[in-house]
DNA sequence: CGCATTTGACCAGCGC
DNA sequence: GCGCTGGTCAAATGCG
């Protein structure tokens, strides 16, 4: 089942937010009305929160402080709190992630390092072999197919697809195990770039896409999203509400060559995924020490928190993998 | 015409 | 070894 998959990462260290899409797209909200969402999330990389998402100023060591550190607190979901248990394929990447803040930053970056120079070897062989027709790749059956850091979130949303800025080409659709709804998986189109992601509905809550990323792109978002998010920062720390446009993936490196791209600094949530899962909806715990100060640091500052706090529906639709796995069941079973 | 999507087939990995 | 499932490929099709 779907459920299988999302909380697979989610229970491995990856982090999951749920985020309530204004669905302006279907109501002719205009221009660019994918959902949007400004959550990013981090799966088995805790560390990679920082590769994934650096900060775009000068933040960034408070980032890696606040991702690190909160690693005691991680939640673990029950095992039975899934009807079906099942084994965790992709997860055992995920699950395999050091506990160790320091350990999971070295092999981390290794990971990346390694995964980067695979990927470049890979397209370079497959391009060749995939040239011989179909003749299905001969893979490595040496050693497992290596998969690239992913991180996952969820969004509630009315779109599946979500526009982030990036060109995306949809190359399967799958059934997915218990699931009514299918699975997409896409590819970025920029030649070179391997960064894939998967789309789904959760099985559970249909309004809830999860939406998994896995590798980095090696390009500057191609697409500036309109509505540029980073043009109107009051309008983001206010609530999601007032995001329109689209939900964009930083990309660490052209995000500090590029400063021009606000956009990417448009991201006011960021969870480590070895924060506690146990974020309530309560705005309170937003404020507390449950809530990653360094989100705040970073992106809502002073101010902004205090829109932040205002917020307080918005905020609500941000909720641990947990209930978004439980409370569903109890609604529609109540 | 070029690009994106759809969709059936195929392969790899894993559990039994 | 077999079957199941996830992931990918690529021809066919659709669309601007």
């Amino acid at each position: 089942m779907s459920n299988s998959t999302f909380s697979d990462e989610i229970q491995g260290n990856s982090f999951a937010a749920l985020f309530d899409m204004p669905t302006c797209d279907q109501g002719g909200g205009g221009g660019d009305q994918k959902g949007f969402m400004d959550l990013l999330g981090i799966s088995e990389y805790g560390q990679s929160l920082l590769d994934w998402f650096p900060t775009p100023s000068s933040t960034t060591t408070t980032t890696t402080t606040a991702t690190t550190t909160a690693t005691t607190t991680t939640t673990t979901v029950p095992p039975q709190q899934q009807p079906q248990e099942q084994p965790l394929p992709e997860s055992s990447e995920v699950l395999n992630t050091p506990a160790t803040p320091n350990s999971s930053s070295i092999s981390s970056s290794s990971n990346e390092a390694a995964n980067e120079e695979q990927i470049k070897a890979g397209h370079e062989e497959d391009q060749d072999q995939e040239k011989t027709k179909k003749q299905l790749k001969p893979k490595k059956k040496n050693q497992k197919r290596q998969r690239e850091p992913r991180f996952a979130f969820m969004t509630k949303s009315e779109v599946d697809h979500l526009d982030d800025g990036y060109r995306w080409r949809k190359y399967g659709q799958k059934a997915v195990k218990n699931s009514p709804y299918p699975r997409s998986y896409y590819r970025c189109t920029t030649t070179g770039c391997g960064v894939k992601k998967r789309v789904e509905r959760s099985s559970d809550d249909p309004s809830i896409v999860v939406t998994t990323y896995e590798g980095q792109h090696t390009h500057p978002s191609p697409v500036t999203p309109r509505g540029s998010i980073g043009l109107m920062p009051e309008a983001t720390a206010a609530g999601f509400g007032a995001m329109a446009s689209s939900f964009v993936i930083p990309q660490p490196q052209y995000q500090q060559q590029h400063p021009h791209h606000h956009h990417l600094q448009q991201h006011p949530y960021i969870y480590s995924s070895q924060l506690p899962l146990n974020i309530s909806t309560s705005t309170t715990n937003l404020n507390s020490s449950s809530f990653p100060s360094f989100i705040q640091d970073r992106h809502f500052g002073t101010s902004s928190s205090a829109s932040l706090l205002r917020d307080h529906g918005l905020l609500q639709d941000i909720v641990p993998s947990q209930m978004i796995r439980k409370e569903p069941k109890e609604e529609y079973n109540g």
